[in-house]
RNA sequence: GGCCCGGUGGCUCAGAUGGUUAGAGCGCCGCCCUGUCACGGCGGAGGUCGUCGGUUCGAGUCCGAUCUGGGUCGCCA
């Protein structure tokens, strides 16, 4: 309303264009920030429009003027502007879109990435980027002022052992040999604390070649990667606590997030008490081993020595059709049956499994505190799938079952205490749980004198609603007992050193004891911004099978380039 | 690699049990409309139903194979 009266000069894309008569219509304007309705009223100006197709971009020079219609639902609706001049400045050739821009989001998502210059023209979609730049510059923000600096590490490196299939990149000048992308900074970080510098982050970029799903893009993803020197996991902990949460309660979709200090929960107790060590607290569900109340009842599944979990549902209202749909989720997702029964307001025990548990009634009712009205879901098996299947079936009562979660806020934990070692399933072999660059608990001592399933890691996961953000750990900076770790999985020194030939001898030069964390960036800004697609909070995705259907990658090379980097393409035949 | 779901005008979708000319909304094109704002009215163009093969008098619909997209398990912090 305060440029009333002004000539100004709006450039913008052709949005739309309502035409009332010959010599009146309304087009919408639209630029980055918004849009600013134009009123044609003369043959010229229409004229100036004719065959201009939407999307074109236009200069348009006009006098602002107060609408005598006003719009209150428009931020510029109390005003339009009189064209006195327009410019073409991009012609738009086609008058038919892929999709129509402001409904981009409902069209396939393979044309949408096709012409990912076009969706993101869409306010929507454009907005979720707009909220990844704020995120990440406000997470920058918050690490500086927490005395980090921010340094690059390589992008072009050699192969680290974090577990995941490398990108590989042929060299040039070394015929034979490749650089890998990393998979993540993790060796250069430790290396820079060993040179001294004792607050490092970075918003890394990390390579995997590994599939896709809703919440994990194929190839490449960042993380505010993190290292301290001279820390503890506390100190981690406290810079974390600190930095996050002011970001989530800022920009999410839901206004609270958990205060410091976050609920510590070790990773056996999860698995017990939650059936997972990525428990969503929003949810106020947990398990009960029930191996002895109802182990041997005649029930087929709660037989064999079988470990058998509850899960207490008080007021269950949801339908017999819900019940049956989360049991059979829960199939679908963990290949393991749940099990329920119910007590009745007549406080008889029904449905489902009920009938086996009869003769035992009383004990049930006792031991679960069951009240009229109460569901009662159960797992059973060996005692990790007895464990994981009650974490899937926990979850989906959760989510269907109302009143047990409370879904309108961020809510961490840490998960801590993981095992340093565990027995690799296809090996039967003693392996390190997470990665080997963990300090065990207890350092040397514990190596030597406990039993190697019992030593525990400085190792720690960060959750938010059920999703793990970040995993990191206090590091193992001494060679020695680097050395002793990998012993146990029956590598020798001359493993270690040619593993990781810079950090071992870097660390035989003095190091400072060190920790860090590395919350991944994507996940955040997708909890933030309430998105189920990593897609969406992405400004160039590429689809589930690691292509770029706008660019075209992964394309096929120049013979001349592959033979200046001493390739030769070895194609398996297709003869059965 | 396994499993689940999808592929029908430019976009989103509907097409029980196989049956004659495959429909709708949006978009697009043309005409009309002097205050619209999801503008409105009238008219129109546009589809080898992902592909190949089979069953059948007849296939968008049934069967087989295959391509392709998404979800998920494996994999991956």
């Amino acid at each position: 309303m305060e440029n009333v009266g002004e000539e100004v000069t709006l450039a913008g894309f052709y949005d739309n264009m309502r035409k009332v008569s010959k010599n009146l219509g309304f087009l919408i304007l639209r630029d980055f920030y918004g849009t600013t309705q134009l009123v044609i009223e003369t043959e010229e100006m229409m004229e100036k429009l004719s065959g201009v197709n939407n999307e074109s971009t236009l200069s348009v020079t006009g006098i602002v003027r107060e609408r005598s219609n006003k719009n209150p639902g428009l931020p510029t609706g109390d005003i339009e502007v009189v064209p006195t001049d327009i410019q073409v400045l991009g012609k738009c050739i086609y008058n038919e879109l892929p999709f129509e821009i402001n409904r981009s989001k409902e069209a396939d998502e393979a044309t949408r990435l096709k012409y990912r210059y076009l969706d993101l023209r869409n306010p929507a979609v454009k907005d979720r980027i707009v909220l990844r730049s704020k995120i990440v510059s406000e997470l920058r923000q918050a690490m500086t002022a927490h005395d980090f600096l921010e340094i690059t590490t390589p992008i072009l490196t050699c192969s680290s052992p974090e577990g995941a299939r490398d990108y590989l990149v042929p060299s040039r000048n070394h015929p034979g040999k490749f650089y890998a992308l990393p998979q993540a900074p993790q060796q250069f970080k430790q290396l820079l604390m060993t040179s001294g510098f004792d607050r490092y982050f970075q918003v890394a970029p990390c390579f995997r070649d590994e599939d896709a799903r809703a919440d994990r893009s194929p190839g490449e993803f960042y993380q505010l990667d993190m290292e301290m020197a001279f820390a503890t996991q506390e100190d981690v902990f406290a810079v974390i606590e600190d930095v996050l949460p002011p970001v989530f309660a800022k920009y999410g979709t839901y206004k609270t997030a958990s205060a410091a200090p976050f609920k510590r929960i070790s990773f056996t107790d999860a698995m017990e008490t939650y059936g997972s060590d990525k428990p969503d607290l929003r949810i106020d569900l947990t398990l009960k081993g029930v191996t002895s109340l109802m182990g041997g009842c005649g029930f087929g599944p709660f037989d064999d020595g079988n470990t058998i979990e509850a899960i207490v549902v008080t007021d269950f209202n949801a339908s017999r059709k819900v019940v049956d749909k989360i049991c059979a989720d829960v199939e679908v997702a963990t290949a393991n049956k749940a099990y329920w029964f119910k007590l009745d307001e007549n406080g008889e025990l029904v449905g489902g499994i009920s009938k086996f548990l009869q003769e035992r009634k009383d004990a049930v009712i006792s031991e679960l505190g069951l009240k009229a009205g109460d569901f009662v879901g159960l797992t059973a098996g060996k005692k990790q799938d007895a464990l994981k299947t009650a974490g899937v079936l926990r979850k989906l009562l959760g989510a269907n079952a109302e009143g047990h979660m409370d879904k309108e806020r961020y809510e961490f934990c840490w998960i801590v205490d993981f095992p340093m070692y565990e027995i690799g399933e296809e090996s039967g072999e003693l392996e390190f749980c997470h990665n080997p660059f963990s300090m065990p608990q207890g350092g040397m001592d514990a190596l030597k004198n406990k039993e190697p399933l019992d030593i525990l890691a400085y190792q720690y996961d960060l959750v938010v609603n059920g999703v793990e953000l970040s995993s990191g750990a206090v590091r193992n900076h001494d060679p020695e007992i680097m050395v002793e770790a990998f012993k146990l999985v029956g590598l020798g020194e001359e493993d270690v050193k040619s593993k990781f030939p810079a950090m071992y001898n870097a660390f035989c030069y003095g190091a400072p004891p060190h920790a860090g964390i590395a919350p991944g960036v994507d996940r955040m800004v997708m909890l933030i911004a309430g998105e189920d697609s990593i897609r969406e909070i992405i400004p160039f995705p590429m689809n589930k099978t690691a292509q770029d259907v706008m660019m075209g990658a992964p394309a096929e090379v120049d013979p001349k380039q592959l033979a200046e980097v001493h390739i030769k393409i070895d194609m398996p035949k297709n003869e059965d």
